[in-house]
DNA sequence: ATTCAATCTTAATACTGTCTTAATGCTAGT
DNA sequence: ACTAGCATTAAGACAGTATTAAGATTGAAT
């Protein structure tokens, strides 16, 4: 969930390069530098970022090129930055694609906010093309947005771990799911010596989501393998 | 392209409302004018436009409470004009949830380029809904345009941490938020130094809002989590 | 510039929920 | 009936939380 953004700098002059750099870092953004277009390009499509920060005088490609380039197939916002002031420069940038433009010498705050106001969309237009974030098996229903689980149309209150836990039995209902597996989705390690507390997790879990836990319904044991959630109609 | 695109101009320069006036009359624009704060945001209210355009200096309100009180329930793109070309108005009013700003005196072909973009955007996200500008859970009530908050009909006054904090809280009611994503939220940025603050905020405001903020009725704790406002019913 | 009030931040304390661990009881397969 | 693996319970350790208050900041008014 809390991932951090990413930002592509493209820009080939060295000393700005490191100003931005040191900037982005401080604010705990991650971030890559790109020194000419076709690097750029390359950077672009393999590591996708949050937000492209461009100036315009690269040596190898004019950035109006660069930004069509990119808005052929993303619409991750893009900020100029540019030592010129022309009109002509900007008007077109703006037409090509770009979302903002800053010019040299520009301030490091103000460039922070125009970066915050990129991500402000970004978020918002990622949650436009989301599948609907609800899981529905039988009576048990999980709100992946809201963090929530009900189960016959009540709330059940899952701590931490026991959500993670049920969340990938859920994203995997139907396979069975290794003790190693699950350790490693949930605890992001794996020591033998977790697998009994793996089961303490199961007990509770499935005392909460479960009719008869002794008889449990949506979550099976596989003796020596691990566990499954088994998938139901909807009713 | 049946229908114009609507500009709310929010600006009490008469010679440079003229000139705006004409300049979006050339290009085929629908506008209106505000010369105030308090009839600017009637008509964002009576007559929701697609694109706003700002002067942080008005006679009767301060350009970041327009931009406040409008972000209280409607995304349409805000682009600030301004002769003050100061740092940190830019800051402010692009954390405040402008989209964009142009320093006076700008260039009429910049202005315009910068409203392209913005009705770009306009398109894309159009499906999202505008809410109400007041905002009603149970006892409580928000008036975003009056940055007022409610209990039991009783007017309660909160600092501007904690109300933004009840805003994001209220802006995504029955979600579980986590603690990164409310202090992104309200401050812009996370440093894990925070969390015990945010901790502090959420006592302070409970302390106002809950009858008894040890049982909190609104906000829930969600341990090692967040925290998140539960949904009620008219009453 | 200086003062003052309001708000924000930081630190300290007591407290609570969650996690881990270990002990005990249970079940299925041989 | 014996054994290996699983379920269940409960206690203590730990990490996370509520709350208070004192110090630092900010912004407005003089």
């Amino acid at each position: 969930m809390s991932m951090n953004n990413r930002i592509l700098v493209i820009e080939d002059d060295k000393a700005i390069g490191n100003l931005i750099k040191m900037t982005l870092s401080t604010q705990g953004y991650e971030y890559d530098i790109a020194i000419d277009g076709k690097s750029a390009l390359q950077k672009v499509l393999s590591m996708p970022p949050d937000v492209i920060i461009l100036d315009l005088g690269l040596p190898d490609m004019d950035g109006i090129e660069v930004i069509n380039k990119i808005r052929g197939w993303s619409q991750t916002p893009i900020i100029i930055v540019s030592a010129r002031g022309e009109e002509h420069d900007k008007i077109h940038a703006l037409d090509a694609g770009a979302d903002d433009y800053v010019t040299k010498p520009f301030s490091v705050d103000e460039l922070l906010a125009r970066i915050r106001v990129a991500l402000r969309r970004v978020k918002k237009d990622s949650l436009l093309d989301m599948e609907l974030p609800i899981f529905t098996n039988g009576n048990l229903k999980i709100d992946y947005l809201a963090n929530t689980v009900f189960i016959r149309g009540e709330e059940v209150h899952l701590t931490p771990i026991e959500y993670k836990l049920l969340v990938v039995l859920a994203k995997h209902v139907g396979k069975v799911l290794t003790h190693n597996f699950l350790l490693k989705e949930v605890w992001q390690q794996v020591l033998p010596s977790d697998v009994p507390s793996l089961r303490v997790f199961m007990a509770t879990l499935r005392k909460k989501i479960e009719e008869n836990p002794a008889n449990p319904k949506y979550i099976q044991t596989h003796v020596r393998v691990g566990y499954r959630m088994l998938r139901y109609e909807e009713e």
